[in-house]
DNA sequence: TGCGACATGTAACACGTTACATGATTGA
DNA sequence: TCAATCATGTAACGTGTTACATGTCGCA
């Protein structure tokens, strides 16, 4: 049960509405982690029953009332205790390099196509996780922000996920270029 | 169902025994994709009640006989047509970014500790990593291989996987250094 | 008048993990 | 003699995904 501290870990950074966090953790603003909104909502539901998250009732008129939640010391001791044991081991799922492993016998036509898209989404996260590192930062340097800032957490894993898409943006172009070089180079051979 | 397209393309390499694959699955060799040895010998089954691979038993003396498994023509279509087909979102999952996540709400002692073995862990891997790609390409240098090696997949798909593994590194480092730093800085602020 | 964002769920199913079961050989 | 490696599975359980359900508001 690893999506808990996710959660957990989620709302450390401020209230959230199981909406909120939903689209945080689905769009992939969640560097961290990956979730679909009906587990949230199930998993949210959980750790209220089980005191480790509090929500309180938000009466909107315009739109329907929304809960927000936030984590309780019993939620924070939790978070301690999972620190404290053993990580799982850490698991990378992705088509793309399936295909590509593969990609000596079938057609590269679809695969290139993909890695082209692949390559300029990996490109817009990273813009987007450079916005947030700036805006976290704020007026300060690096260094100095992981210095004395109150809260690095968020900064880190961030910091994790920029790295992670540019690897990911430069693999898709090389990927790219020695494909298509290897289908001209067919022609001439 | 993924798992399946993964053994394929694991397969295409050669011929493996449910063992074998199970090793290259579960060790982290299989860069690509991650799975028990008892979620291997179902699918391998399966896949061979479906004709995408075929099995052949081999009779041993010393140790207890088995089956090496193929991947079949109509394996290999299998494979095209997945390759054809639209790739679901890459998931990554790591308790570790939960943790370094919410760092700044729990005692970073065990943290520190699991990020240098991490860090320790991934240098390993780039240097499997590093020593796979030599062997494979053997005395030509990178870009004449993948410009004219018969089979380049698994070369590219390891090449992700050295990069990942670096950028692991780098980060479990850049995090302990970040960590330790402000340990030291609370005691003169 | 229809679409997308807001807001929250249930139910059925697919997938992955853990625990258990078996049994020979090789090396410390 | 103890552990590790080879070699293959079954059964129970936990987690994640897909499809479905409901209803409002604001915009084009």
């Amino acid at each position: 049960m690893a999506l808990r501290h996710a959660v957990l870990a989620a709302l450390l950074e401020g209230e959230l509405s199981g909406y909120q966090l939903a689209k945080a953790f689905d769009a992939g603003v969640a560097n961290f982690w990956h979730a679909r909104p009906q587990q949230l909502y199930a998993e949210l539901k959980r750790l209220e029953s089980q005191g480790l998250v509090t929500g309180r009732e938000i009466v909107q008129h315009n739109r329907p009332n929304k809960r927000l939640f936030t984590v309780s010391p019993a939620g924070v001791e939790e978070l301690r205790s999972f620190t404290r044991s053993a990580s799982g081991p850490s698991a990378v799922r992705d088509d793309l390099l399936v295909k590509v492993q593969a990609c000596d016998h079938v057609e590269t036509g679809a695969l290139l196509e993909e890695l082209g898209e692949r390559a300029e989404l990996a490109r817009t996260k990273v813009e987007l996780f450079e916005s947030l590192l700036a805006a976290m930062r704020g007026e300060r340097s690096e260094e100095e922000h992981l210095a004395r800032a109150e809260r690095v957490g968020p900064y880190l894993t961030c910091l994790r996920g920029r790295a992670f898409e540019q690897g990911n943006q430069q693999w898709c172009e090389r990927v790219m270029g020695v494909l298509r070089a290897r289908q001209e180079g067919r022609g001439d051979g």
